[in-house]
DNA sequence: CTGAAAGCGCTAACAT
DNA sequence: ATGTTAGCGCTTTCAG
């Protein structure tokens, strides 16, 4: 094969135009379907492909979605994925992806290169220390859809799908505070990340609702790896905590293992609770309290969102935020009287 | 913003012409420095976007790396992922992510979506039920290269990369046999696959250096899913196993459940070795025996080698396979007098 | 129902 | 160092 078939090959052959060929490889109801019947017969046996790029050239646009994400190397990233890629495959789109890994100047590259591939429309989970969107900014400009999930920005006027990490924060707290708990250490991540901050702030109202004093030192920052989580969680050992409210599962079952190392017992001496509800977490022993945080159904409503403003012909953006249900898991890691 | 700013919009307002500001973007020594910073001065001022599309089109290369994967929703994959995003950024190549979800169709469609897409490269992990290959063949007409990773198939011609499983399986079993145990079942996936058919030589060999017969009725083949892995364990159990070598980690922590929950010990009286050396495999109890699977390492090695033909101007194919090495990793599960 | 002509935005060959 | 011209392969008017 020395050079790629195009339409003209086909129409050559035929005797027809490429234009008629164009339409007739699009199944456009205008050509006579003996026609058409032909061209593709003949497509077959040429071997021909379609050149999508100069396709979405022509059309301007490239019936594909750009997926940036802050990481991909979690349970929580592929359902999402998993979750986009159903929809958009079912509508047709291809699906663009890159990820940021947590960092903020990656997410800007990124953003500007999905930008000049010509995506046509955006799904976006923030980098952790993503402070501002105006790098999103070219993509409003040229009316664009933008949807964000999971890790959003408030001021910023497009579509948002998210669970309710406040009322999260409560709930898990709430729970430990019913099972007897007092001093429930928090573990999380950067709190300029809406998704840690709402479950904090849950944490403190649910502490104070239930009157107990709200104690600074010991809630800790740290990126939830293994080894700072074991860090962070020897440091909270010396302030005799008796519960652990870690936002994330593979962090709470790394302090699992370290609890019982030190042969703290968990949930007698220690409860922990988990954020996620990942597949390790009913498989580690005891199996871990979390929250379920349903990824693939924000993928799918995420990508169902952003398709719907892709074929309204109204271009205006708006604000909107939908709240993808999440439910606690209680299982054996917070629950004296179970084991 | 009406339309998008060209090159020509650009050349208008320098009064110079497209060509020029082409070469100026595209930092092409050629041209004036002077010239140079001007025009990169006024396609910021303009807002212009690189159209990606047109470039390639125009090029014909699309500096985009097609990975089709047999699935996506795990450790291994995210790994490979990640490894050949390392690679491929530092190259300036984008990747195009497609999935078949182990589906054989799914895996033709997508070959050929990724084809019309006009991707440089090809890297491929073949579905469950994938036993020809004649759909990578239009690559292989336009010699546009294809490396395959772990999942490959050996009549074909081209680059793939490995790891020794035949070894894995032979090593796994030794272990388990070198502990005592004698009646060693194995839960492992459809045999058509490499990758499952090489471990399962390996545990045959082993056996048979060993001199301990080969008994058929302590295979099983199951889709390693957690209802699955149950359904298979209970049934083995019958038997009288002693050990169980699962060719995954997750069904492998699934079996320690089931086993606990039976009041059987792990390892004093069945041990359970896994394979992957997922983060879950330390974090279970007892901790997992597995195989560790470099997934990373397999996604840059991948790339690299696609990356290498994609530079080289010898087209011709030919056939290389590439062994990653694997470790043993011994941990709690398998071994009687660690617990 | 089909075709001729134009152009999407860019870059490469061939000037100068 | 810069410009002219042509064309990548497709689709979309507009005209029959």
């Amino acid at each position: 094969m020395d050079r790629e078939v195009t339409i003209y090959d086909i129409a050559k052959k035929l005797k027809i135009s490429a234009t008629t060929v164009s339409r007739g490889l699009n199944n456009n109801s205008v050509i006579n379907s003996k026609t058409r019947e032909k061209i593709h017969q003949t497509a077959k046996e040429l071997g021909y492909r379609h050149n999508t790029l100069a396709s979405s050239l022509r059309k301007n646009q490239s019936k594909t979605i750009g997926v940036l994400l802050h990481e991909v190397n979690s349970n929580f990233s592929t359902s999402v994925l998993a979750g986009i890629e159903k929809i958009a495959t079912a509508e047709q789109y291809d699906l663009l992806i890159a990820h940021s890994a947590e960092d903020y100047t990656k997410e800007k590259a990124n953003a500007k290169n999905l930008l000049s591939k010509r995506i046509d429309g955006l799904i976006v989970s923030l980098a952790l220390n993503t402070e501002d969107v105006h790098h999103f900014d070219p993509f409003f400009e040229r009316k664009i859809p933008v949807v964000f999930f999971d890790r959003v920005i408030n001021n910023v006027k497009c579509t948002k799908v998210v669970i309710d990490n406040f009322k999260c924060g409560y709930d898990a707290t709430k729970h430990l505070v019913s099972q007897g708990y007092k001093r429930i250490a928090h573990i999380t991540a950067n709190l300029t990340r809406n998704v840690y901050n709402d479950r904090f702030e849950g944490y403190k109202k649910a502490l104070q609702d239930k009157k107990i004093p709200f104690r600074d030192e010991l809630v800790k920052i740290c990126s939830l790896d293994k080894e700072a989580t074991i860090i962070t969680v020897e440091q909270l050992l010396k302030l005799k905590p008796d519960a652990f409210f870690i936002t994330n599962d593979f962090a709470a079952a790394v302090c699992i293992n370290l609890l019982h190392t030190k042969k703290i017992k968990t949930p007698k001496d220690i409860a922990v609770f988990g954020f996620n509800n990942d597949v390790l977490s009913d498989l580690v022993t005891p199996k871990l309290s979390t929250i379920d945080y349903p990824g693939m159904q924000m993928g799918e409503v995420a990508a169902k969102e952003l398709i719907k403003q892709l074929k309204s012909s109204n271009k205006k953006t708006k604000s909107k935020t939908i709240t993808i249900p999440s439910t606690l898991i209680i299982r054996e890691s917070t629950v004296k009287t179970l084991k």
